[in-house]
DNA sequence: TGGGATATGTTATACTATAACTATCTCAAG
DNA sequence: CTTGAGATAGTTATAGTATAACATATCCCA
């Protein structure tokens, strides 16, 4: 498991790839993927970037759901409960889990150019992060760990 | 350096500390330490928790300053930007640098009971992360690392 | 088939943040 | 001195983010 994001790919397997686990998920908890939670994950997962919440209900809107904040913030919540999606603290933002299912620790790498936002597995890092925290006497619940910088492909770009 | 937050400790000693280092560093700077920017830190350093801007600000105008938000979010992005200071996007608050003057990667340690956030040196939590980000063709500028968790006083407390 | 739990929708409001303009202060060049 | 450019602080107004509280509809099973 890599950072696809930053890597050219089919986008669409992709998709199709990540709301079979959705609902594989969802399913196995005997919770109900309904018509706005599928939705918002569809908008979340068009693109590997982040999403605002007003953003989402925009489009929730223009498809036919509730033009309120909460119904966007709803069904976000129950996608990053549920692991399917993540808050960027960073951002006031959401984009879609590209690892659902795995249990994991993610880090995110945002470009500041192009604006995408990449998960990295972060294990490694929570395991010394945990570490050094218990050292303070500190347990660690979660964690978020969120970098700004240049993608690759921006680098090359402005290089050229 | 450790994260003292957690730790009994002589407080007024630790402020006395920030605004020497403080009045150095921008002064080293070349820069002002102006009333407002003094006050919105010392108001920060009351306490190791984080604060939010209107909360700072509320302080400020009670103590003759302006009441309009740009005068908060001014003072503390001063702060910030010179590293007497640290946003906590988690929270959309701010607290006062444990350790100005040096230059330092964070993590923070949010004890989600008492509400204390302690500043522990990330150092070789960046050295890894940057590591992993570079293979992946990512170069890191500025990482937000914030963990919640329980600290070792309400670990304690609650187990008693 | 009734009824509790879940989900969706609404109104209203709270909280966070910045743009844009005005007035004042600082300090060095003339 | 004094004057003018830049920095600082104050204001009004508005943008952007998030949640509380309540009404309505749906699901599912006892």
């Amino acid at each position: 498991m890599t950072a696809q994001a930053f890597e050219p790919h089919d986008h669409h397997h992709c998709i199709t790839d990540a709301m079979r686990h959705a609902e594989a998920v969802i399913d196995a908890r005997g919770l109900r993927l309904t018509p706005v939670r599928r939705r918002a994950l569809e908008i979340l997962l068009e693109r590997h970037g982040a999403m605002g919440a007003y953003e989402v209900l925009d489009r929730l809107a223009a498809d036919g759901f509730g033009h309120q904040p909460p119904v966007a913030y709803r069904a976000l919540e129950f996608l990053v409960e549920n692991g399917l999606a993540h808050r960027i603290q960073r951002l006031n933002a959401f984009t879609a889990c590209t690892h659902p299912g795995q249990a994991h620790h993610a880090a995110f790498l945002i470009c500041e150019d192009c604006k995408t936002v990449a998960e990295m597995p972060a294990d490694p890092l929570r395991q010394v992060l945990d570490a050094r925290a218990l050292a303070l006497g500190f347990r660690v619940e979660r964690v978020a760990i969120e970098a700004l910088g240049q993608c690759g492909a921006c680098r090359k770009a402005v290089s050229a």
